[in-house]
DNA sequence: CGGTGTGAATCTGTTCACAGCC
DNA sequence: GGCTGTGAACAGATTCACACCG
């Protein structure tokens, strides 16, 4: 389940200063989801709340935590240094969230042994070392969508249990270890699909050659108020 | 339908030496779809195809393109000119994608007034201004997760039809414009649900705690071979 | 009451299967 | 034979509704 991050984000976020528990129906508002959801979804990691009272906050922390496997820091390669791949190393979240950049790869000789958010930039042809002996469980990938299936193939076969790929093309691991793609245009395509939808593509339009068919919109989400 | 992104990648990409006709089942494979699927969901944008040889690859890729609105450019503002920010903004591809940053705005006072990927970057308070006489369409969130709510408002107030949102922050905006979430965090932790629950967390563990009741995992898509 | 836990009803999307066309 | 279009079966997830608890 994929709510479960938000719920975490949104359980983490509160602090200490809020209130050591938390019902269905709050938790659900801050996340986008009904209360009956967030209900079914904590029962399945194996929360348990109380009646009257709601669901003890660190108790849901930690189940969720475990559930979705972030118990314990993962450690990362990441390759390519390039514009995105940079700006993830420097974004330095992550590690507060349980993610350790470890090693950095690029092909590029210019790069190469400079410093880059304070890791060493290997050689591709390291690769493989890196991931044995820095421990890595997953790839990051951000090179150019060219290269992006050959660096793949490289990752898995230097043993890396899972990818993230922020290139815009669809990776083949043959089904050998996980890949969650993390795609710029499809995000903005999802965008612009839903705003024409929703304005019947009202923006300085010329002319509309096709009266297509484009199918009733229900409003997805029903509108959230703000928590505050 | 966020496939259609897919397809029209594909599509796109076989560039002019393909034949100019592909069956559902090719295009799935590709896509990551079954032979179904395809059928169905050119069909719901109106695209027919000829029994025994399949669909005419232009003729899908302006149905699409027309579906999902990306017929004509989007104007884009980006506000947040930091390591995101300047990675999205040099990622030129987008511009052949039919996505233009027309400009880009930023808090910080070091930063205004120099160009970034040839644009000048402009004061927050300039925002509605040059929403307006860029004519933009869409917004898109490269600020820390503080800021980004703060930045929602100001732009879906400027009047943007939509917010592409970097920051890891449930944005409320009320149902006035779509938002869509492009959240680094969120895809790390579901790759690592992803892994943890594929291969048990055989991953350099201390203990194993608790015995939580972890489901089963089908494995998602079935293994798909590459093109080649 | 406010809130959880959960079966039943419902909805949405996916796959199957097959008639029909080239 | 290869492939589309589509109704029907299916599966999964979401919502409803309600018993029960503090």
């Amino acid at each position: 389940m994929e709510r479960l991050s938000l719920y975490l984000r949104e359980l983490e976020r509160a602090g200490p200063d809020a209130a050591s528990t938390v019902s269905s129906r709050q938790l659900g508002l801050a996340a986008g989801a009904t209360d009956a959801q967030v209900r079914k979804d904590l029962g399945f990691v194996g929360v348990v709340g109380r009646s009257g009272v709601g669901y003890a906050r660190d108790r849901a922390v930690e189940a969720i935590r475990r559930a979705i496997g972030m118990h314990r820091p993962w450690r990362a390669v990441l390759v390519g240094a390039g514009n995105i791949g940079r700006a993830l190393a420097a974004y330095g979240r992550f590690r507060e969230e349980g993610f350790v950049i470890v090693a950095i790869i690029d092909r590029a000789p210019s790069i190469l042994g400079r410093q880059v958010a304070g890791i060493e930039v290997r050689p591709m042809d390291q690769l493989a070392r890196a991931v044995r002996s820095e421990g890595v469980d997953i790839g990051i990938i951000a090179v150019p969508g060219e290269e992006a299936q050959g660096v793949a193939d490289a990752l898995v076969a230097a043993g890396v249990r899972g990818v993230l790929n922020f290139a815009p093309t669809r990776l083949d691991v043959d089904g050998r270890v996980p890949v969650v793609e993390v795609d710029f245009r499809a995000a903005l395509e999802r965008l612009a699909a839903e705003v024409s939808q929703r304005d019947g593509d009202r923006r300085a339009a010329a002319t509309r050659p096709t009266g297509s068919a484009s199918p009733a919109v229900p409003a997805r989400r029903p509108p959230r108020r703000r928590p505050g």
